[in-house]
DNA sequence: CCGGATTTTTACATCGTTGGCACAACGATG
DNA sequence: CATCGTTGTGCCAACGATGTAAAAATCCGG
């Protein structure tokens, strides 16, 4: 049924090794032997076994991408980049969910033996720094998004308190005063983040730290948001603007001032985060944090390739910084 | 580095056919050597080499899911399924993008040779029938979504006819009489079906077919969706409903609706498909036909399981719908 | 305590591929 | 013509796991 080379050699008349040694670009082989090889592969159809060129060569081929879930737009456009990046480099992109649950991720950690991949690029949600130190997968890892700055690991992701701090300082400029923020997280470093730069933007500005105008999101779904927001509308004296961790936090948010009647920018301006294509075209359009989700994808991709490129140097962690943007729509276009 | 079997039996003092037994639930080892085993596996965190197993075994453990983008939350969300249903099967979800290309498509179906995957899940979006037929991959195929009446392959899908009757009808019962519909395609199997949906309803309730009203969407992104409702709107008899043929489009639409000034849905009525999270939140929220996603996802792993379980019997192909509903919703509120 | 049946273990070949190495073929050189 | 360096080819082993089948250990009744 399955072509193999040994096929392919007995119809060109030559050895296998010959076979092989075309098919890997080898420099040595007499022209004419060449182009017999070259008619069989057409003739057959030869497709090499992967797993047994990979079993021979020590390695895989495969590099886990570990998400907390597809379906999340983000992810799922992250998703999408990174396994065009990796094809780009010749690698096949395993995903693997974890659910943002850190039961999961652990045993991503743990089960991604080093047969079945070669490295792994991880969007951790959940994991602990002290996962981290007593897991370990026994391949390169490159960590994006998240941040535990104790961890040494390589690590892609945008400046994250520059970023809060200038969506806020943007909500600043356009004029308001009662600034809420959405998102906090108790063990999510990257919230961590960007509450610091939610606090900065405003120290900056002169404005008070309200406790009650920040509000916690478990996960980062529209549900969330929206129900983060109905707090916040409930309370005395509600905020005139409000800065949400994620897009899908500020959809949510947005849904939940609606029903309460209420305009946006109008009343209550808003900005997201992740700048996905779904804010982008909702109503109002959502002012977002655009990091270059290309260069997340590419950069990481290129750390694995020189993290398995074997060099068994010493090991210093990278600490990429990508850029971003800041894209300004209609949810915080300023009052005239 | 890489603990093999072979580290296992030396340190359990038994041979590697032994160990491999006891890995392998193999009935007969006696209880003191399985004990050994087992202390060996455990003390070394043994995992065994999936390609090398796989090798020997003639199969690779991996299914292909090829879709046109994780970036659409439709597939996303779906991938998302597909992958969970797998992995409770055993199966390890290899995705691959096509971004809707015919040539990516016919790429993928040719180099997914028998070698790399063991079954692929495929759902076509630019595929014509005869590519089926010239190009064997050599392994099952399950189509998901996607249907051409005249292929021999397993295929699991809602009803669209009866899906878009439903959604038309729905347009119909709350009093409308200028149905556009958005999404048309010339070579798309389900744009056909959605279609011929389209234009049942519409005799059903003995309203005219005014071509006018159809548009093509020749990709099915946000963009696509604001392009058709914006012609539709410079008719000189703009529609008062649009069937979109996928959420998207309807969210593109809404957003050419708003930007003319016309509110949804008093001055027309909108439908999507799909039901994506974010067309449930988005404003007014989507009426949209649901799929179940979940009983397609696990139907087409449930298929690959049967197709790869090796009975060589005559082929007959399985045609498999699964169950849809409405979500009504406030884009398709009645007008009183 | 032996012959035979049954349970348990082991050696060996094998899956498809590639690296190492020996050797063959070749033209060029002294 | 002998020698040499350069090219090109084929043989063998190996990657890690498992199927086959034979060998070894164990058990049983007589």
């Amino acid at each position: 049924m399955a072509v193999t080379l040994r096929d392919v050699a007995r119809l060109a008349g030559v050895s296998i090794k010959t076979a092989s040694n075309v098919v890997n670009g080898y420099e040595f082989v007499k022209p004419e032997n060449r182009r017999r090889v070259e008619e069989a592969l057409a003739a057959t159809g030869y497709r090499p076994n992967i797993g047994a060129r990979n079993l021979r060569r020590g390695r895989t081929g495969f590099i886990a991408l570990v998400v907390p879930e597809l379906g999340i737009p983000y992810f799922g456009e992250l998703a999408s980049l990174v396994i065009t990046a990796g094809r780009e480099q010749g690698w096949n992109v395993l995903i693997e969910q974890t659910m943002a649950t850190r039961e999961a991720e652990r045993a991503v950690l743990t089960a991604l033996g080093p047969h079945m991949i070669d490295a792994a690029v991880i969007s951790p949600e959940a994991l602990h720094a002290e996962d981290f130190a007593e897991l370990d997968p026994g391949v390169p890892l490159v960590m994006i998004g998240e941040h535990s700055v104790d961890v040494r690991i390589d690590h892609v992701a945008i400046d994250n308190v520059l970023a809060a701090r200038t969506a806020v300082g943007h909500l600043v400029a356009i004029g308001r005063r009662r600034i809420a923020a959405i998102g906090a997280h108790p063990h999510r470093g990257t919230a961590a983040l960007r509450l610091a730069g939610y606090h900065e933007a405003l120290a900056a500005a002169g404005l008070p730290q309200r406790p009650e105008l920040v509000r916690e999101a478990l996960r980062y779904h529209r549900q969330n948001g929206a129900e983060a927001m109905a707090q916040l509308l409930a309370l005395p004296e509600p905020p005139d603007a409000v800065f949400c961790f994620n897009d899908l936090l500020a959809v949510g948010a947005l849904r939940s001032i609606a029903e309460r009647g209420l305009r946006v920018p109008e009343d209550i301006a808003v900005v997201g985060f992740d700048n996905t294509e779904e804010g982008a075209y909702s109503r109002p359009s959502l002012t977002s944090v655009a990091p270059d989700k290309l260069a997340i994808a590419r950069t990481a991709v290129d750390l694995v390739r020189r993290r398995t490129g074997g060099t068994d140097a010493e090991f210093v962690p990278e600490e990429i910084q990508t850029p971003f943007t800041l894209e300004i729509r209609e949810s915080s276009l300023p009052r005239f």
